[in-house]
DNA sequence: ATTAAATTTGACCAGATGGTTAAATTAAAC
DNA sequence: GTTTAATTTAACCATCTGGTCAAATTTAAT
């Protein structure tokens, strides 16, 4: 079973993509090398160069996909037009929990070069399709509705995005703080996916229980 | 006014730290240049090493200085003895939003660093004198004598912590995600003071007045 | 098998970057 | 004013880094 040119060429440029990845999550735009890139995905920096021309090239891949990636759950429950609150909440904490599981440096990764270039949030949040006015409309109907409490939509949205991303972007910190091993840690982020929902309804919800 | 020579040497050498600072802050470890804070401090390269011997010593000491500059007030009410939750949760996020309004990349330079060496954690927690033990007990104790819900009191830190600096660790993108202007964004985070006190007492009080 | 095109490599280059050094300047002590 | 020590500078240096290129290798088509 030979691979044939194509094939190889498509695996050159994935196994790439999986070692610029990596080695960009963790390091950022300016941390990272080239050749820790080459070297990671096993070929040489001449071959880096040809399939993605720069470091910038190569980076912009990257973090675009990285960008979409940090936005799992919000677009599907939007995409139904109208879900309860409820779900919303829950939606968003199982896909952070979910995503950051595989990919625990994404928030701090993506977080960080935006701080290092703000300028390109605009046309990255228009290029991803994210509507931020839809989610907040779904919020402001529960409250109009007397689900919950009356409160700024958008703060509610930040703080269970907050909840959600805060212990991964942070991890190494709040784990050696308050935790006494790395496996103890992730087990607490485990069982947060249930106490972070009940935190947050216990704070918002008109009639928590029904 | 003449000023003698050993006042000029601190004056260089707060100027230089000024300086790093903000070069270091903004654009992390890696993306620093010491050419960049010698401009910034309006001196040479050369008088840069003269004074702090390496970019990694430098370095070192402007992030001893942010670790300690980022638990403000914890410490201040784990002081005292024994506070009421509420004061801690409150002396909590005023320190948070105190500082944070000088210092908006703190919270993101600490965590991105950390992020690229967590070895150093143990030490600097160590050397900054922070007792966690000690906080989580004044949680405990609320919990245990039914002031506070049942629930993990390490839990409730971090949401604390959080709720309290994820809006500026996260700042350009949320702002352009969910506000019109950065105006417009400060005057949340202003506000927010009181609402995210209200947000996690309505969730964690057993008897929210009183 | 030959040819032609795409892929891969080793060697190399220019500029950036952290760091050094010897000389010049400045300030304090005498 | 002269001496002495600390401060500041311009000019360099070695290494790292992103990037290039011509030659070699591999693959598909004939």
């Amino acid at each position: 079973m030979v691979k044939n040119k194509q094939d190889k060429n498509q695996d050159t440029e994935e196994l790439i993509l999986k070692a610029a990845n990596r080695v960009f999550e963790k390091k950022g735009y300016a941390g990272a090398r080239m050749q820790e890139i080459a070297d990671e995905a096993g070929i040489n920096k001449a071959l880096l160069h040809y399939y993605f021309r720069s470091k910038e090239k190569l980076f912009d891949r990257i973090f675009r996909e990285a960008f979409s990636q940090f936005w799992p759950s919000i677009e599907k429950v939007t995409q139904g037009g109208m879900a309860g609150i409820r779900d919303l909440i829950k939606a968003v904490i199982d896909g952070y929990t979910e995503i950051l599981a595989q990919r625990p440096y994404l928030p701090a990764f993506v977080v960080g070069e935006l701080n290092r270039s703000p300028e390109r949030i605009k046309e990255l949040l228009l290029a991803s399709g994210i509507k931020p006015d839809k989610i907040i409309k779904i919020v402001q109907d529960a409250i109009d509705n007397g689900e919950v409490v009356n409160m700024d939509p958008r703060e509610l949205l930040v703080n269970i995005i907050a909840l959600s991303i805060f212990p991964f972007i942070a991890r190494p910190l709040v784990s050696s703080m308050f935790w006494k091993s790395k496996g103890e840690y992730d087990s607490f982020l485990q069982k947060r996916k249930e106490t972070v929902y009940e935190f947050i309804c216990r704070s918002i919800l008109v009639n928590p229980d029904q």
